[in-house]
DNA sequence: TATAAAATGATAATTGTTACTACTTTTAGG
DNA sequence: CCTAAAAGTAGTAACAATTATCATTTTATA
């Protein structure tokens, strides 16, 4: 990965906000800075320091909503590979709402686990 | 709700559909039981029925991508009122990787936690 | 400093989803 | 039963977030 002036730009701004801004967001703010830098420019950028590690993109599932005829408690599990969705029982974490619920000040209404990786199909291909 | 046999047959595919299939995939299935069925009705359905808790909807997040410069391990909360992200600590599920990792076959690379509710502030509105 | 690889800005294209509209079904009450 | 109001539908336009394209510029290095 080069240097550009423009990447610098975008993960400075990143730093300075700590509220999990959308690129949108990202976008204003650091147009502050420089505004010729593009919409293009600022995804391009968010998704290969993803890639690197050196931030995080925060998205449950990738771009479309999937949905469940199953409404009793469940986690998931996608699949990088196929991108297939699997149940995963709710037991590995029992008491995780009333545990993050007794530690913050929030409402917690609801909650969602997703995990990542290479399901069992792929694995062996 | 008023019954309507383009909900029913959405109910009944989405039911015999095990893999938490994404929109488009469930419209190829209805239609064929029903080639006339249109992608806004099904949306429209998924939606109500979501709504109604009778089935669920996967998304970690709305629409749009956050970013996040901290890659250290943690979890999120959204607020369903201001869309603001905030950061919870890992601590409430220290070994949810590891446990989850011993009961499935998969390969596990990572996990997203995001609890969903009211922050502080909208409460206090 | 010449050159290949990487990056950029501007904009077109794509994708998933929702809004709109005119029309059809469903549901209660007389 | 019949009928009007409410709810639902198909088809399509609109929208918002993201990605692809491409001609130009910047970076690293031989």
């Amino acid at each position: 990965m080069n240097y550009s002036r423009q990447r610098e730009i975008i993960l400075e701004t990143l730093t300075e906000n700590v509220v999990h801004p959308t690129a949108e967001y990202l976008h204003d703010k650091v147009k502050e800075k420089d505004p010729k830098i593009s919409l293009a420019t600022l995804y391009r950028n968010l998704n290969q320091l993803a890639e690197k590690g050196i931030i995080k993109k925060i998205d449950g599932l990738e771009a479309s909503s999937h949905f469940d005829h199953n409404t009793f408690k469940h986690y998931h599990f996608i699949c990088k590979e196929c991108g297939k969705v699997f149940d995963i029982s709710a037991e590995v974490a029992p008491d995780l709402i009333e545990k993050t619920q007794s530690l913050t000040d929030f409402t917690i209404e609801s909650h969602d686990v997703v995990f990542t990786g290479i399901c069992n199909n792929c694995k062996n291909k």
